[in-house]
DNA sequence: TCTGACCGAGCTGTATACAGATGTTATATT
DNA sequence: AATATAACATCTGTATACAGCTCGGTCAGA
């Protein structure tokens, strides 16, 4: 948002020089650039469970994989503790945080209620830009029927999260639902091989189907109401598997868990 | 929440030793719990307007202050940062935000809606140290009425906002009502000058008298209800201010910042 | 007098050495 | 052999020196 053009006088001479001499990315990532680059990449990890839950991370790793100081690092994952994603543990490391049911409904129960909100609150205009960004998702898809992975689908999801938080006008509203979105999808994604797969992919494509519908009346209370739908139905198949699997654990819920040693 | 019942076995018999040896307040504060009560410090004297919009605060002031080095400051800056309440300039200084009226409406129209969730989402049951603890702010508030004094109104503000946070059982929806009367509560105070004293707080004095009375009736729904009414009534008289100030001279004090201009 | 480049005070950002915390492993003792 | 204890490896937390940035003041030149 901050523009900053206020030093470009001195500069400019210095700075086109070295542009023009190849092809260099960007002149210089500021501080506040790098933070955000290495928080989305640490975020996106653990979203798509690169980092899985009770995953250690560790700070010098990370700043060697990033060539930085821990300090830099240190900031990211403290960001990261403060959304609830990590857990800081003195003298242990940076675990990645689980979650209990008891939370996971409130979060979802929550991200139900919000999603309404985005209708009433000042919504942005939908645009082509919009409807074309979720046919290319749609797409992706469509071809995964055949091919089970997580991975690709929690991208998926988090793309389709990306475009229907661009529609909200409120900035406040649009932090917490992009906050609280991140803090549960992961979780979900955890759930998939308990799953039946084409369910999944089924489930997507027609949310993705219908929210384009509607986009295409130009109605973003039907939008949103999709979505809150749909959000409620990964929230039965949750409640469906875990009654399925019989007592209800108040613990961390573990769903078949890979044999995770330890 | 974090349990950690673990370790209460080689130091139990210690930390029992220790405390049994006098009067020490305790046994020795953690990271964790220092950053704790330097942030809700901090926070405190932005929301009381000791430290005003536009306020340069300083790393090292903070840190002589506290008697700790510039690291677990900038910690806690940075959160206020993550939070809205200030704003951390490369090369000036952590500057208190201040906050235009389209942002400032977007949080208000949010928090009268998230208000109305609390009694939806698994509220806790309403005891009696909620009542007396507002039956003390409802005496402190009947004491105003002839000492205009900004500061101690904020602190009533605040103690008021505590009790009905408590009130809140979903842990994420308590956060983020949490954060957005912080990020709202101290703009808010900004306009008392220009308000007539004695109206505001005859609305606060209703307020909570009507809390009072709902609560007795064990009805948190009516609570709610309340507390929204409440907040729209701050936002009319802000609306109504600004209106008066359109086509006016010039104003006592600092009415608002107008767009903050780059 | 006005303009503009430059310099320096003071601030935040980063790297790093060291202190503190934690879990594990080795070891002495019964 | 079992257990309590001590030593250790490894991690996060803190303090601090230094680099980079911003802005106001200063001084030379037109």
């Amino acid at each position: 948002m901050r523009t900053d053009n206020k030093n470009t006088s001195k500069r400019n001479s210095i700075e086109s020089l070295s542009i023009s001499l190849g092809t260099m990315q960007s002149v210089k990532e500021s501080a506040n650039e790098r933070h955000q680059r290495i928080y989305q990449v640490i975020r996106e990890r653990i979203s798509l469970l690169q980092y899985s839950p009770h995953t250690v991370i560790g700070e010098i790793e990370l700043a060697d994989e990033f060539s930085v100081s821990r300090t830099p690092i240190r900031r990211v994952l403290q960001r990261l503790q403060y959304e609830g994603l990590v857990d800081i543990r003195s003298g242990v490391g940076t675990v990645v945080t689980d979650i209990d049911i008891k939370t996971m409904k409130e979060v979802y129960d929550l991200r139900m209620y919000l999603t309404e909100l985005i209708s009433e609150l000042s919504p942005r205009i939908i645009s082509s830009e919009h409807i074309s960004a979720l046919e290319a998702l749609l797409s992706r898809t469509k071809l995964m029927y055949d091919r089970p992975d997580s991975e690709a689908y929690g991208r998926l999801c988090n793309d389709l999260h990306e475009v229907l938080i661009s529609l909200i006008g409120s900035a406040p509203l649009r932090e917490i639902t992009d906050n609280l979105y991140y803090r549960s999808a992961r979780i979900w994604i955890t759930f998939l091989p308990n799953l039946v797969w084409s369910d999944v992919i089924y489930d997507q494509e027609m949310e993705t189907a219908e929210i384009i519908a509607a986009m295409k009346r130009n109605d973003i209370r039907g939008v949103v109401q999709v979505r809150r739908y749909y959000l409620h139905t990964l929230l039965t198949r949750i409640s469906d598997y875990l009654r399925g699997v019989g007592h209800a654990t108040t613990s961390p819920m573990r769903p078949i868990a890979i044999s995770s040693s330890d």
